[in-house]
DNA sequence: CTTGCGCCTGACGTTACGTCAGGCTTTAGG
DNA sequence: CCTAAAGCCTGACGTAACGTCAGGCGCAAG
């Protein structure tokens, strides 16, 4: 008798499914999508079963999973699938917002290259702003994983640069008023020192998970990579905690 | 007399830039960015000069061009900047509905699987839903940019499936009454007639690019690719046309 | 002079295939 | 029956942007 299962040589078969014959070679060597069975002369052979476990494949695929994940989940018949899931959601969502604010960025550039001199030295400022993004990712390790989120949110280029701006403002205010000597408990440093507290606090947004990070980050400043320079020298830190600023 | 000019060596400069010691090598092998000078020994030097240029690079990077057309965007210093940047942005922008497709994609998975069994049965439904956004894929070819742009904005994952839902309900519907003989000028026949219009005029949201788009996707039908099928008869289609569905 | 750190240059690994190149099979036509 | 056109196969190399050894100098301190 015969077998009455229709097969697909490759060519069929992957178009069916939208792939390329070569996508199939390199799947049956990974082991991940074999063939249910080859002709006496190495030919292979597809049939409808093959077809759903390469259109999960490539479901899976689109989600963003690699090759090896795919393998393993599939092979586990989807145990830990729940929990792959959400891992995948939040790598997917972190790349999301990568793009997102590379987006913001280059709108950026555009202005200022439309507006201005199509020059390197409107890229700065730029540059500026996009760099206090890639800090953001080494200071990561530092807070939980949900502050770490609401930051995220948060953290749009345009927060970013008034946030910039606000705390290099004060900053040389209160290194004008080091300058001066100004007395730190003076009513003007005690003003400066409740803008400092104001400006920490905008940031937190109140959150304690957040707070608790930035203590952690400040505490280990000795591991803090050497591209990134604090922002204001030891005499305003000193100054703003005489005033009362810095808890 | 001395060059008063402080240089760094490799890894120093590599920390300020935030940047690995074997990526300035790569850089310096792809001719994108060379030390301003060399040892006798060959130890890289690097000045101040470097820096801003590898700041450059990772602002470009970060945005997400390649190191190749990095070369080619500092070698023209800017001059089709504007242009690269317009590109870059459409580029990123649909990098990140993909991803946003995904997210949604996982979300409806998780809700699937937490609710009922945990099944690849429960997969097949995302799968088709997931299919479907591949399939704008080829289609795009067809549609003006403009068209397209539009049509990637609306396209989220629900107001896919509730279009696939509303279609193959008709289909069905229309389906039965070819079966049933019914008369083709008969109330019922012209009232299924305005649903497919209606729901064509809901996919096109009434542009007249994307109308034009669908026109010639239609045209060319000999050049679908094999794994889409019409998702309804010839007799379907032969029905409606006579009850005056389709223009 | 040795120790230890920093520098160098290959060379191979990574991801998911694309693209030849060279050589069988199968099939349709003469 | 023979041949030419398709279709299939298996390597082998290429891609992007580095990471990671491995082996071998250079340099400053003790």
């Amino acid at each position: 008798m015969k077998n009455q299962e229709p097969s697909y040589q490759a060519q069929q078969f992957a178009t069916r499914a939208g792939v390329t014959v070569r996508t199939l070679h390199h799947y049956d060597r990974l082991g991940l999508l074999k063939p249910s069975a080859y002709t006496g002369t190495g030919y292979r052979l597809y049939r409808e079963s093959d077809l759903a476990r390469l259109q999960q494949i490539v479901t899976l695929k689109y989600i963003g999973f690699s090759l090896q994940e795919i393998k393993t989940l599939l092979a586990q018949n989807g145990r830990d699938l729940a929990a792959a899931l959400r891992r995948q959601r939040k790598i997917i969502n972190q790349k999301r917002h990568h793009l997102g604010m590379a987006v913001q960025a280059i709108e950026q550039a555009e202005l200022v290259i439309a507006s201005e001199v199509p020059d390197w030295e409107a890229f700065k400022k730029i540059i500026e702003v996009i760099n206090m993004q890639n800090d953001m990712e080494w200071t990561r390790k530092y807070y939980s994983e949900a502050a770490s989120e609401k930051l995220a949110e948060r953290a749009t280029p345009d927060v970013i640069e008034k946030g910039q701006n606000d705390w290099s403002q004060l900053i040389k205010e209160v290194e004008a008023a080091v300058r001066d000597g100004e007395d730190p408990t003076s009513e003007k440093s005690r003003s400066l020192a409740a803008r400092w507290s104001n400006l920490i606090q905008q940031f937190t947004g109140g959150d304690p998970e957040i707070s608790a990070g930035l203590r952690k980050l400040y505490a280990d400043q000795s591991n803090w990579p050497a591209h990134f320079q604090k922002p204001y020298s030891d005499e305003v830190e000193a100054f703003i905690c005489a005033a009362g600023g810095k808890k």
